[in-house]
DNA sequence: AATGAATGAGGCTTCATTCAT
DNA sequence: TATGAATGAAGCCTCATTCAT
């Protein structure tokens, strides 16, 4: 993409990040952009179709990491999917809170396309929580409320992660991994080698977000 | 409140769920109301106005209950807590998300009084969970993290929960309790009479609520 | 008129002259009267119907002054008319003003009785300025700028005159009738018993405006 | 300005003269100024901010005039500054209309700056009366209403003044002049090359409206 | 006598978008 | 590539007025 059409996609993410698709005005898209109103559709189609792209994008790119951690046994499988959304939302976290709370901006026949990325993403949470339900290792009574829960507790991450802030990435990710063990009602002893883990979906999340 | 006031409200709670509070016209509000937009101005101040009235009477409520269950041990109060949380994001779907991702739309002069009423809330949980620390009954490394991740899975149960669907109510918020604790890594076997407690907080909710 | 109706008519005149016809709502007008807009209505038909009758009676009472003074000579007629216009202009100085500014409000059907109104009153002037041209006292190229200017220079006096302030009232319907036979040229020593000629306006005044 | 912005401008100062500034509404002006009411505010901030450019524009021209007299005997220069205002007023009646006429319609944020220049503009004239009355070639006992009202008797121009009329430019001036100078009680014979000065007057007005 | 409720029309302003240059 | 100009539709809100109670 152009210098000036990144600047446009950048100021869409962070302005539909702060005030919603709704609360944000083509004007307003166009100054943080450092363009004239008119110069913006240049560098997009309509303010829905810079939307669609960016949730696009960003749900693409989730997708293709957690497509990784496929084959692995459920309990790693699960921590690296926690590990992976906390830190594409702790580190890209306006692009994820675009994708997570506007969904309903779009209208109904764009929906359908970006709902289906998500759902697809969200399979690969499913699939590895009932893996682990089947085989013993998590105890939960009702698998898809389990998912649900998951998703949204570590998704919050987006709303207050401050990167700057006390909190070190490696050690953020790890709390969550905790945390979710708990949640599926993980036996045993937590797995071992934990920071190499975090490591290396790091090394992941590098390579697709470059 | 008048009839015609109840109606107006609903039509705000319904459509700023639905829509979000930019997403939403006053046309659109005065058709739901079945109103004209003219009339619509007999019974708010401005759509702002509606907007606060409804975020505060919804976080007055959830404070108010949730006061009710300082005093007991830190696992007896954090469970209620989620309970709470559970039950009221479940049962009174609209106005919780209203109030959980409409934050930003409000213009700063009316955020102040709004986010500390929030604030004061989410103490009660903080204050359980340190509570729960300080005895060793939980046992996480970032007790703040830990309530935002609290927060946001129970809070989440507004976005997905049908009260027509196959979890029963009283079951959702024993799920959460269990997940919740398990988040806290609370050690021990689970608390009996757990049913009683849903209930008992059902109660309380009804009260308040009514 | 009933006592809520003076009220009402007070507000009127306050406003219009405050802010200007269009600059004033109904429900300015029934604040100010203490009322609510609904009831405004019983007490006046439209908002225009109010203005037009402050103008009327306003304008009455100017004329049925101002004919009293017909028959003597131009100089004493055109120094009654000037302290006459003063001394109104400055204890009435509110629907004075309504009168002068607020003409072009009016409604084209309206605006000929009042129009015609005027017209008689301004005659007065006319009149006694072309008398006193015709015998010698006055001294003006162009009368009836004269009659222009002079309406304009005494009128003014309701946008600035302030009762409780330096300037008495007599002092002022003084200084403006020098002023007048200023404007008009008039040759000789000014008339004697000029005091008792304000006072004698001020009767006519007290009377009318009772 | 371009040829579309003085459009716009001109359109707004006939109607905030004919209407005033609350009796014209949005749709008006862009009917005037053959455009849709939209593409209005691509020539102007809000129609607040077009009545404030446009009493600015005036006074300040009229304080620049006003200031090239300072200097010349308090005689010469009430005369010049009598035919300058009436002059302005009888050529440009509907901009001297709205500023003399619509200041009550400015916010008490805007009204500040404009009232400091109309007061600049005044006190050119209060000087000169009060210089002229300091050596005994005015003689009126109230300085501040003499400027009071020669300010509205000459004001009043641009109520009724036709340039199409009966009276010619020049005739008007010195009419005023002659009238002024009789407000002011000035003694002796009226000055000389009457109308040399008010072409010379002509000739800046022509320079400074250009 | 008084008013709450109601509204169609209109208030000013901004919306997202297009197009000629 | 870039933008001023343009606009129909819509934004939120207030207008003057009526009417049932």
């Amino acid at each position: 993409m152009s210098l000036t059409g990144t600047r446009v996609r950048d100021a869409a993410v962070e302005l539909f990040a702060e005030r919603g698709f709704h609360g944000t005005g083509i004007r307003d898209l166009a100054e943080r952009a450092g363009l004239s109103s008119a110069t913006l559709y240049h560098y997009m189609g309509t303010k829905e179709d810079l939307l669609v792209s960016i949730m696009t994008e960003s749900l693409e790119r989730l997708l293709k990491a957690g497509e990784r951690f496929t084959g692995s046994d459920p309990l790693k499988r699960i921590t690296d999917l926690v590990e992976l959304h906390v830190l594409t939302h702790a580190t890209h976290r306006l692009e994820t809170r675009v994708v997570d709370d506007e969904m309903r901006a779009l209208s109904p026949d764009r929906r359908g396309a970006v709902v289906a990325l998500r759902d697809r993403y969200e399979a690969l949470w499913q699939d590895a929580i009932d893996a682990g339900c089947a085989d013993g290792v998590f105890h939960v009574r009702a698998p898809k409320v389990a998912r649900l829960a998951l998703l949204e507790m570590c998704g919050g991450v987006a709303r207050w992660y401050a990167p700057a802030g006390p909190i070190a990435l490696e050690d953020l990710a790890l709390r969550y991994a905790e945390m979710a063990l708990g949640v599926l009602g993980a036996a045993g002893p937590p797995p071992v080698f934990q920071v190499d883990s975090v490591r290396r979906v790091q090394v992941i999340v590098d390579e697709i977000w470059a």
